[in-house]
DNA sequence: GAACGTCCTTGAAACGTTTCATCAGCTGGC
DNA sequence: GCCAGCTGATGAAACGTTTCAAGGACGTTC
């Protein structure tokens, strides 16, 4: 900056004034600024700027995992919002790592962002509340956090229930949940709703299939289990704890000559853009995964910004249903 | 630190060693030191850090597309590589949008990030080589970018010409692609080796069913068209240029009532953890997507500390074919 | 007991900005 | 012709670190 002043003919801090508050600035003197900036390609230095100055002009998202299509659809959200704050929005991925996940929050803490949005790796919230102590403003996305915390979330118990009755009015009387680990929030509620639903009904219990992943693989596990089972004791229809598993379990269907949806429906979660595209299109409980991701960064924006006393938040979406082929059976071919 | 120093008795300079070089310090003022740090909350001021010191310790990667499951696993290669030199990784995401690309990229280059990675959105690599000729040191991953460049690309031209060989060997004559625009360079490639294998062949020529888009609408799409065609002028085989549209295509073969590989066999591309879960299992083009990210970090590891002559690398790597049920006729049920 | 080392500690300078009080030069009014 | 008021430019201070030359305390050696 202080080769741009001596080539424009000016002082430092009219440079300075010419980035900042250019109307201060007469025409001519401007103008050699300028082309004295881009003359020497000048670029501002943003740490000692922000070491004078303040602000950082950067939200980040500390993501559980970016190879989980949920995850990334929330990241376009809160970037949309991000962006029309005129702020920059970085990803962290902690890769369902804890210790990852606090090297990134004491990064992001030192570099001084604006604030933080985190889906956090376990339940334990340590970490996030000693970041918010010290003034970083948090926000919780897909994980609740108490009243002393701004949370957004989706009701799971309300995402197990539609599935749950949508079999139900389907006719199914034999309905397997299928998922795990149940130490997974989400897992739980998922499991809470369905039975609840089924208790309304008054049909036979849920039987739950626990898995210990929500992947693909452990879905095709689940399926050969099913399949195993004699007919009479063989669920008519399975809800699963996300789509991965379902596309999983209805491969594992297909290649075991079972026939989706008569012989079993399938209900996944997640609506991720494979459900649809499965062979027998999978009916699945979608959450607003755009709008969470938006209202988190807004949520995060009205706390960093607010002058000084901002209340809490905790919003909670309701999930939807989306019917296809797995479990209607009037749409077979 | 001013107040850690009063607090601890010592001067700031002491700090500042407790925190840069510990073995310097006595014991007994380390423990001072590090107390006061404690019970004051005390963060680093990093943009402070920078200003004096010089580098960030930060990686950024500029991707194409978050939503793609491509690019995520290159990633997490790239962050493995980050991680064990000890180093943070920022992702961007430039959505495919060139106004954004800048944006961020600008924004890295003010926050001095020791390195860029970037997968560009289109073929003016104008921004990068200016920032590189700043000195930003830049790496392009999945994209040539010349001599004077690092880069990191995989062969695109020999995963065209492996998937028709492919499908040569297993009997096919009438060959389709589907795919594009072929303004792609990765479209362009795949189907020029796709074509060099046919004339090595020679067998009829290959048939180009051009696509607006890379994703699962399109594949269905382009399945209504085979679909359609008189029997005597159907493809027997259809290479797709990604596994979306093989996704789609398979999909719309089995609603209209053709099977998949008996009446089509299809061959995708990327190897996605979506194409083992399809109903048919679809083969596919894998390409080193970790390993792709992995040699990219480490060649701009190389160049940002190399300290003065750095030779600039262009690294190409052959991809490999995973043979499915989806080509495969003996291992159907 | 003086001279010399060793080991720690210290204070000041420097990094590249922004901000702010001050000042120079003009204009216009009387 | 003088002064008030205004516009625009200036230089210095400040932001929170790291680094480095210099100095102090203590122990060892002759």
């Amino acid at each position: 900056m202080k080769d741009v002043a001596a080539r424009a003919g000016v002082s430092l801090g009219t440079v300075s004034n010419v980035l900042n508050r250019p109307e201060l600035v007469s025409e001519r003197n401007r103008m050699r600024v300028l082309s004295a900036i881009d003359a020497l390609g000048f670029v501002r230095n943003e740490p000692a700027r922000q070491l004078r100055g303040g602000g950082s002009r950067t939200l980040a998202y500390v993501v559980l995992d970016t190879a989980n299509p949920f995850f990334t659809d929330v990241a376009t959200g809160i970037e949309e919002a991000a962006h029309a704050a005129g702020l920059a929005l970085y990803l962290c991925n902690s890769g369902e790592d804890g210790v990852r996940e606090s090297f990134y929050l004491d990064l992001l803490e030192q570099q001084r962002v604006e604030g933080v949005l985190i889906t956090p790796v376990g339940n334990d919230l340590a970490v996030v509340s000693r970041l918010a102590a010290r003034g970083t403003p948090v926000v919780l996305v897909d994980h609740g956090g108490g009243p002393e915390r701004c949370s957004v979330t989706v009701d799971d118990v309300l995402g197990g229930s539609l599935a749950a009755t949508h079999l139900l009015e389907t006719g199914h009387e034999r309905i397997a949940f299928v998922g795990g680990p149940p130490s997974i929030r989400q897992v739980a509620d998922r499991i809470e709703g369905a039975k609840q639903a089924i208790a309304r009904a008054g049909t036979e219990p849920l039987t739950v299939l626990e898995t210990a992943a929500l992947n693909v693989a452990e879905g095709r596990r689940a399926g050969e289990r099913i399949a195993g089972l004699p007919t009479s004791r063989r669920p008519t229809a399975a809800f699963c704890a996300n789509d991965l598993l379902a596309v999983g379990l209805l491969q594992q269907m297909v290649r075991l000559g079972l026939r989706v949806p008569d012989d079993l429906a399938i209900v996944g979660y997640d609506d991720i853009v494979y459900a649809e595209a499965a062979a027998v299109p999978l009916t699945s409980v979608s959450q607003p995964r755009h709008l969470l991701g938006r209202t988190a960064a807004e949520l995060l924006l009205e706390e960093s910004r607010g002058t000084a006393e901002h209340v809490h938040r905790q919003v909670v979406f309701d999930p939807e249903l989306v019917v296809r082929a797995s479990t209607n059976l009037r749409t077979r071919s």
